[in-house]
DNA sequence: AGCACGCCGACT
DNA sequence: GTCGGCGTGCTC
C-alpha cells in the first residue's frame, strides 16, 4: 500500500535525458533544492540531486511517481552549482544528468564520515602504577584528546595498556569529527619577498578578491614569479574566509607545486585528481563540501566539487590542452572555471607564461584583466636561445644531432651540468619500410604509419594502440634483414647520445615509460636533483618541472608539428618550445636553448629566439581571422547529414532548440565537413548515429572513400575553443 | 549511462 | 538445435 504523498519534486539523475525526472517525496521526508538523494530508475537506484522547479521534462502522471527513497545526509548541492551545472549542459550539448554526476561522483562521501572515538583523562588513576601506564599518562595530561592507537604509539606502549586503563576508568570517550584531510591553509604563515613588479601584480590581484566577477590574465615567462603573485590573490580570499580552487593540468600537480603551497601557506592544499586514493577523494569531497577544506588544488574535474562558499579560482597553465575533457562530457575546464567564476560572482586567475591565442584576444578586448609580469626573479637569467639551422649544420651521416647542439650538450655535461634534448616522438622511429620492395608499415586500424619503439620489440600505432612484433622479414616480399627505420624518436636519440657519450648517464622520459605517472614523478624528481647528465624526453619535460643544474636545452626537431594542418600549429609549436626552453637557466649559471630547425626564419622561430612574444600572437590573431575559421566568441557546433545539407539544417535547428546557450551552430554539408576533416582544419567530435561503437575511424574512411554519399546519419560537433562564455 | 529485449550467424 | 553478437528502446 502507497502511502498518499503530498509532493513531488524534480531530481536530476545521471541518465542521458533531456532533463530532470519527477519523484514523490514521501511523507516526512524533507528535501530542498540541492538534496542529494537515492531514486530509482527502472530497476536500479541511483543518485540524483533534487533539481529546481520549472526545470522539469514533460509531465508525467502525478499518481505513478515513484518515491524518492533516501536523502543523504550531506550538505545539498548548492543554487551556483546548479546553475553552473544547467549552463554547461547547454552549451556542450550534453544531457544535464550527466553533467550533474560529476558533482556527486564520490559515491561513499554522500553520508557524514564516522565520529572518531577520542580518550580523555577523568581523573581517575590507574589501580596500580607502571612505568608504562605513567607514559602515557604523562602525554594524555596535554588537555587534548587522544585516539586509542595514537596515544598507544606516542607512548611506545601496546593498545592493551590503554584499553586497561579505559577499563579502569581512567578515561573517558568523547565523539570527535574525523580530522581534516589537510591543515588548515594560513595566508600569513610566510609571505614571500617579492620584486616591485611583483608586488604591483600582487596588489592589483588582491584588490580584486572580493570584488564580485573578473577575470585577470597573468603571463610572464617561466621563473617569473607567477605562481607568487597568484598565491597573494589567494591568501587574501582566505582571509576574507572563502574557498579557494586551483586548477592545474593533472601532470602539473606535483608534490614539488604542493611542497611550494605548503611553504607559503604552512599546510598542503587538498588535492583532486584521477588517481586520488578513493578514501582520500571522499574525504575531500566531503570535507570540501562541509567548507572544512578551504583550498583545493586540482586537475579539471575539481571544477565541479561542491565548495560551501567559493571565492577565487586560479587556473595554471592555463593555455594547456590537458583542460579539454574529450569523453562523455566534452568541455574545457579553463573556460568553464570562467563560466563557474560569473556565476558565483567571484574572481578568476588565468596564469601562463604563454597563454592561449584566445585568453590573448579576450585581454586584448578588454573583457580580461591583463597582469605581465616582465623578467625572471633574482639571479635566475633567461637562457640564451639561439636556433641552428639543419641546411648549415647537418648533423653527421646517420644522426639526427647538429656538431653545434653536441658540442654544447658535451660542455655542460663536461662542467657537471645537465643537458636535455626535447623531441616530441615517442618511439625509436615514426616509419619503418622494406629497402627491397618499399613497403611501409601501416596500421590494419587506423591509416597511420606503425611507430617502431625499438626497446619493447614492437610496432605501434600511436592512434589506436595497435601493437605487434617488429618482424624479420619484410611481410610484403619477404626478404630478411632489410627493414629500415626512417626518423627518430626519442629511443633512437638516445642511442646517438650514447654512442657519443658513453660514460654519461642518460635517461629517456615518455609516457612509454612503464610503472605510471608515479614512476615518472619520481624519474623527473631524480633528475631535478642530479641523478642524470643527459635527459632526453617528449613534451611531457616541458611541463611544471624545473631542473636547477639544466643548462643546455636542444630542440632535436622544432619543425614537428608546424605543416600537419592544425589550425593551432604554430601557437602550439610556440607553446611548446617556449616552455621546453624554459626548462633552463635557473641557477644563475650561463645556459642555452638550442633549436634545430630547417625553418630559421619561420615566425615562431623568430619569436622563440628574440623572446618577444607580442608580435607573434598579434600576427597569430591576424592569421585567425583572416583564414576563415569561425570567428572569435562562437562555439560552432556541426552537424552533418550524410544525405543531405537540407537535413542538417533540420538537426541543427533542433539542436539549436534545444541548445539556446550554444552561440553558434554552424553547418557544414557533408562534402565541406569531409574536406575539414582531411585538412585539419577543425577539431571535431564526430558522434555517429546508428553505430553503438562510435567507430570514428570507420566512419572517417568511409567519408574518405566514398565522400559525401558515405551511408550513415552524422553529428559532429565543432572543437573550436570558445573565446566568449559571458 | 545501464539494462532488457530481440533478431541473425558460428558452435558445444 | 542453442549462445551471443550488437541494434533499439526505455527509464519519473
Amino acid at each position: 500500500m502507497t502511502p498518499a504523498t503530498s509532493r513531488s519534486v524534480p531530481v536530476m539523475v545521471p541518465l542521458p535525458v533531456a532533463g530532470p525526472y519527477s519523484y514523490a517525496v514521501p511523507d516526512g521526508m524533507a528535501v530542498i533544492p540541492g538534496s542529494v538523494v537515492q531514486v530509482p530508475v527502472g530497476p536500479r537506484k541511483v543518485i540524483g540531486i533534487v533539481w529546481d522547479e520549472g526545470d522539469e521534462t514533460g509531465a508525467v502522471d502525478a499518481k505513478k511517481l515513484r518515491p524518492i527513497e533516501h536523502v543523504f545526509d550531506c550538505p545539498p548541492i548548492s543554487p551556483a552549482m546548479r546553475k553552473f551545472i544547467n549552463w554547461v549542459a547547454g552549451y556542450t550539448l550534453t544531457p544535464p544528468g550527466l553533467v550533474a554526476r560529476m558533482a556527486v561522483r564520490a559515491p561513499t562521501a554522500l553520508e557524514p564520515e564516522p565520529m572518531v572515538e577520542g580518550l580523555r583523562l577523568t581523573g581517575t588513576t590507574p589501580e596500580r602504577m607502571t612505568p608504562a601506564r605513567q607514559r602515557v599518562l604523562e602525554l594524555a595530561s596535554d588537555g587534548f584528546s587522544w585516539t586509542r592507537l595514537g596515544l598507544a604509539r606516542a607512548a611506545g606502549v601496546s593498545a592493551s595498556v590503554v584499553e586497561t586503563m579505559m577499563k579502569q576508568g581512567v578515561f573517558d570517550t568523547v565523539f570527535l569529527p574525523p580530522p581534516p584531510a589537510v591543515g588548515a591553509a594560513d595566508p600569513d604563515y610566510a609571505p614571500p619577498e617579492l620584486s616591485a613588479d611583483q608586488r604591483d601584480a600582487a596588489d592589483r590581484l588582491k584588490s580584486s578578491v572580493g570584488q564580485g566577477f573578473g577575470v585577470t590574465l597573468i603571463d610572464g615567462v617561466t621563473g617569473s614569479g607567477k605562481t607568487e603573485v597568484y598565491f597573494e590573490a589567494i591568501a587574501e580570499t582566505l582571509r576574507q574566509g572563502r574557498q579557494v580552487l586551483i586548477l592545474l593540468p593533472e601532470i602539473a600537480l606535483t608534490s614539488a607545486f604542493l611542497e611550494r603551497f605548503e611553504a607559503r601557506f604552512g599546510s598542503k592544499p587538498g588535492e583532486w585528481h584521477s588517481d586520488l586514493a578513493p578514501r582520500m577523494r571522499e574525504k575531500v569531497w566531503r570535507q570540501t563540501a562541509e567548507g572544512r577544506i578551504r583550498v583545493v588544488a586540482g586537475a579539471r574535474s575539481a571544477l565541479f566539487l561542491p565548495f560551501e562558499d567559493l571565492g577565487l579560482i586560479v587556473v595554471d597553465e592555463e593555455h594547456d590542452t590537458a583542460y579539454k575533457q574529450e569523453d562523455r562530457v566534452f568541455y574545457n575546464a579553463r573556460d568553464m572555471a570562467v563560466v563557474r567564476a560569473r556565476i558565483g560572482d567571484i574572481p578568476t586567475v588565468l596564469a601562463s607564461a604563454t597563454p592561449s591565442i584566445e585568453s590573448q584576444v579576450n585581454a586584448l578586448a578588454g573583457r580580461y584583466e591583463r597582469l605581465h609580469l616582465p623578467g625572471r626573479f633574482a639571479e635566475a637569467a633567461l637562457p640564451d636561445l639561439k636556433t641552428i639551422d639543419m641546411r648549415r649544420d647537418p648533423p653527421a651521416r646517420g644522426g639526427f644531432l647538429s656538431p653545434v647542439l653536441l658540442k654544447a650538450v658535451e660542455g655542460a655535461v663536461g662542467r657537471g651540468e645537465q643537458a636535455l634534448l626535447f623531441l616530441n616522438r615517442r618511439g625509436y622511429a615514426p616509419l619503418t619500410l622494406c629497402r627491397v620492395c618499399g613497403h611501409r608499415f601501416q596500421c590494419p586500424n587506423c591509416s597511420s604509419w606503425l611507430v617502431e619503439h625499438r626497446f619493447r620489440g614492437q610496432l605501434m600505432c600511436h592512434h589506436c594502440g595497435h601493437a605487434e612484433p617488429v618482424p624479420e622479414a619484410c611481410p610484403e616480399c619477404g626478404t630478411l634483414d632489410h627493414l629500415v627505420a626512417c626518423g627518430p624518436g626519442v629511443e633512437r636519440i638516445a642511442e646517438e647520445v650514447e654512442h657519443h657519450f658513453p660514460e654519461k648517464r642518460t635517461i629517456v622520459l615518455s609516457s612509454d615509460l612503464s610503472g605510471g605517472v608515479k614512476r615518472l614523478r619520481l624519474e623527473l624528481e631524480a633528475v631535478a636533483n642530479g641523478e642524470a647528465d643527459i635527459v632526453i624526453g617528449t613534451q611531457l619535460v616541458a611541463k611544471g618541472h624545473n631542473f636547477p643544474l639544466m643548462t643546455v636545452v636542444g630542440v632535436v626537431d622544432a619543425d614537428i608539428g608546424l605543416a600537419n594542418g592544425d589550425p593551432r600549429a604554430a601557437e602550439r609549436t610556440f607553446q611548446l618550445l617556449a616552455q621546453v626552453t624554459g626548462r633552463a637557466g635557473r641557477t644563475g649559471l650561463t645556459s642555452h636553448g638550442l633549436i634545430q630547425t630547417y625553418q630559421p626564419t619561420h615566425p615562431v622561430m623568430r619569436a622563440i629566439v628574440s623572446g618577444e612574444a607580442e608580435g607573434f600572437y598579434a600576427r597569430e590573431i591576424g592569421e585567425r581571422e583572416k583564414s576563415g575559421l569561425p570567428p572569435f566568441g562562437r562555439l560552432a557546433s556541426v552537424i552533418v547529414s550524410a544525405e543531405t545539407r537540407g537535413e542538417a539544417e533540420t538537426h541543427a535547428r533542433a539542436l539549436r532548440a534545444a541548445a539556446p546557450q550554444s552561440r553558434s551552430i554552424s553547418v557544414l554539408g557533408p562534402a565541406e565537413a569531409a574536406l575539414a576533416l582531411i585538412r585539419g582544419r577543425y577539431r571535431f567530435r564526430l558522434l555517429v548515429h546508428g553505430a553503438r561503437g562510435d567507430d570514428m575511424q570507420s566512419f572517417l574512411a568511409a567519408m574518405l572513400e566514398n565522400g559525401p554519399r558515405a551511408r550513415g546519419s552524422v553529428k559532429v560537433q565543432v572543437d573550436i575553443d570558445p573565446q566568449s562564455f559571458l
